[in-house]
DNA sequence: GAAACGTGGGT
DNA sequence: TACCCAAGTTT
């Protein structure tokens, strides 16, 4: 069965300018990539049934622009010694935020800490399964809302992550890249391709996504292994190069992020409060530095202390 | 909508 | 080496 033109005029994709007239029709790919993720889905720990809801969320936070390799170990760690959401609010935040290890970008680790607490006051203990009220829920958006609902609780949500709109870029829009930024038509575009069935959405979901992390990647897709590869728009177009302007680039080295990093760092590998020296010797330039910790402070991340002495933080710190 | 926000592995 | 990329969210 091809895609054709004809066939998307019939359920009125291409009139509404859904879909370019060389995509393939979405009800064509949910059985081969459905298959696909039946035989070539990961034993991640938070797909296992026991993970639960809160595994589900925990996964979802570690995994926002950190890979899956990284993540796995400190994932462990975190559902060992917080097994439910109560555990994690009884602790400080700091203590969080030394669990979080070198993920990056500490600000999850206290917002997941305040989820944790969110969920604690206000849903009984259990993470919600309404997408509102996750997306209430400090340090949930848009994609991490979704994705819960969907892979938590087996809803029909459209779950829009790097790896499923790279998915459709190419398959549905025979472009290589999707816009640097997510645009509405993508998000049209993914509701209206979800299978109607709930269970087989929630599905498609994880197999999508999957199928981008292992299959259609950014830098050499393993077109020869995709189950959709006679029906890709980006390969029936004889997989064109991206015209537009260059992707981003995110320069780090000399930035008020490497030097929050370093800070940091020192914070969390220390049993107790740190002596004003100890954060100097991690960068020479004094008014960067100053910039940096005044951040890590405003954010919450570090608490100040007197006479030049800091920790991370033990109580509850500013509302993000 | 752009910019800020960590860290490390692959090419 | 330098750059790209990784299950985003918030301001």
């Amino acid at each position: 069965m091809t895609a054709t033109t004809s066939e998307h005029s019939a359920t009125g994709l291409t009139a509404t300018g859904l879909l370019p007239p060389e995509s393939p029709a979405p009800s064509d790919l949910h059985g081969p990539v459905i298959d696909w993720f039946g035989e070539n889905a990961r034993d991640l720990p938070w797909r296992r049934p026991e993970a639960g809801a809160w595994g589900v969320m925990v996964s979802e936070f570690m995994l926002q622009q950190t890979p899956v390799s990284r993540v796995l170990p400190v994932y462990e760690q975190w559902l060992a010694r917080w097994p439910r959401p109560a555990d994690l609010a009884a602790e400080p935040p700091g203590e969080a935020v030394r669990a979080w290890g070198r993920l990056g970008y500490p600000r999850r680790a206290l917002r997941l800490h305040g989820a944790a607490a969110a969920i604690t006051e206000r849903h009984g203990g259990d993470v919600p399964k309404e997408h509102p009220q996750l997306l209430a829920l400090p340090g949930v958006g848009e994609y991490t809302a979704a994705a819960v609902a969907s892979f938590a609780y087996g809803q029909r949500h459209a779950v829009l992550d790097t790896n499923v709109r790279r998915v459709f870029a190419r398959a549905f829009g025979g472009r290589e890249f999707p816009p640097t930024a997510t645009t509405a038509a993508e998000r049209r575009l993914a509701r209206t391709v979800l299978p109607e069935e709930e269970a087989t959405a929630a599905r498609w979901a994880a197999a999508t996504m999957e199928l981008g992390a292992l299959v259609c990647t950014a830098r050499k897709p393993d077109c020869g292994n995709c189950p959709i590869m006679d029906l890709c728009a980006w390969r029936r177009a004889g997989s064109p190069a991206h015209d537009g302007p260059p992707r981003r680039g995110q320069s780090y080295a000399g930035t008020d992020r490497q030097v929050r990093g370093r800070l940091l760092a020192v914070l969390r590998e220390a049993v107790g409060p740190v002596p004003q020296a100890a954060l100097d010797a991690v960068w020479d330039e004094p008014v960067q530095r100053a910039r940096a910790l005044d951040g890590l402070v405003a954010d919450g991340l570090v608490e100040p202390l007197e006479n030049g002495v800091y920790r991370l933080p033990q109580g509850r710190g500013p509302a993000m």
